[in-house]
DNA sequence: ATGGTTGTTTAACAA
């Protein structure tokens, strides 16, 4: 089973994308993040047509907005509303049980990325993100007592490791690496629960990253990345890992999003 | 230290 998280930065305009993304790696499950589309302007045909009949989406204008394709039937699907916001940033699912796998837990997470001043008392939206880093441990911590498996992706907007950013020096007051946010997210990943997917499998003094700013002339070439997107998955499904893609061509695409797709496959 | 870009929705906001 192959399960990809990518935050899409607009569904509508990136639907080209997203099936161009679909004929190549052929995955089962796919978690977006910031759809930016209202629930009635979703692309359902077009995604249903192509063999995602199961579909969790929550979205809303303009910004946020997270969804779940499926090819797997959906058994259940989750909400949690994450600081009483009434804002898109979580769905999940509990699939159907298959042949080789499952039912599974799927968490997906658009953590607020908590704006530039990395001072809660002064920052509303960094105060957001660390209240939804509080949220979210309660939240997990609750969902981890069912016995099955389950696998949390999606852009955290946190970049951990030293090596899942370009400079940890450079970064070290940038949020998305501060120490706060980083010890935050490290006492939700515990890991005696949870296994961080991509860290398992790639050397801890290796850069990982999956997402470039816009910003930069020449993303390739000045290589400023960050790893934002994760996906963990609990220790009792751990021995099912096969694989971890990075999918970092789509950074080359005409009209790219800024982050690209990790596809886990178990 | 500063400014650089993209997307949604209609000049401002978020990332």
């Amino acid at each position: 089973m192959k399960i990809v998280t990518w935050n899409i930065n607009s569904i509508r305009l990136r639907l080209p994308s997203l099936l161009n993304l679909i004929s190549t790696l052929n995955p089962d499950i796919i978690c977006l993040q910031e759809t930016k589309c209202p629930d009635d302007k979703f692309p359902y045909d077009e995604l249903i047509k192509i063999g995602f009949q199961h579909i969790a989406i929550k979205g809303q204008p303009s910004y946020n907005g997270v969804a779940i394709l499926s090819k797997v039937k959906i058994k259940s699907i989750l909400h949690h509303d994450f600081c009483n916001k009434k804002d898109s940033r979580y769905i999940g699912i509990e699939t159907a049980k298959t042949k080789n796998i499952g039912p599974l837990i799927i968490h997906n997470f658009y953590v607020p990325a908590g704006g530039d001043e990395p001072n809660p008392e002064i920052n509303e939206k960094f105060q957001h993100k660390l209240l939804f880093l509080d949220e979210m441990k309660d939240y997990l911590s609750e969902s981890i007592k069912k016995p099955i498996g389950q696998i949390v992706t999606g852009d955290l907007n946190i970049a951990p490791h030293e090596n899942d950013v370009w400079s940890h020096k450079a970064l070290k007051n940038i949020i998305s690496h501060t120490e706060i946010e980083i010890n935050k997210l490290n006492t939700i990943c515990n890991p005696e629960k949870w296994c961080d997917a991509l860290r398992h499998e790639i050397l801890d003094s290796e850069k990982i990253y999956t997402w470039w700013s816009y910003r930069n002339k020449d993303w390739e070439k000045s290589n400023r990345g960050r790893r934002l997107d994760h996906i963990w998955i609990t220790k009792n499904i751990e021995e099912l890992k096969k694989d971890i893609l990075i999918y970092k061509n789509t950074r080359n695409w005409d009209r790219p999003s800024d982050h690209v797709p990790v596809m886990i496959t178990i």
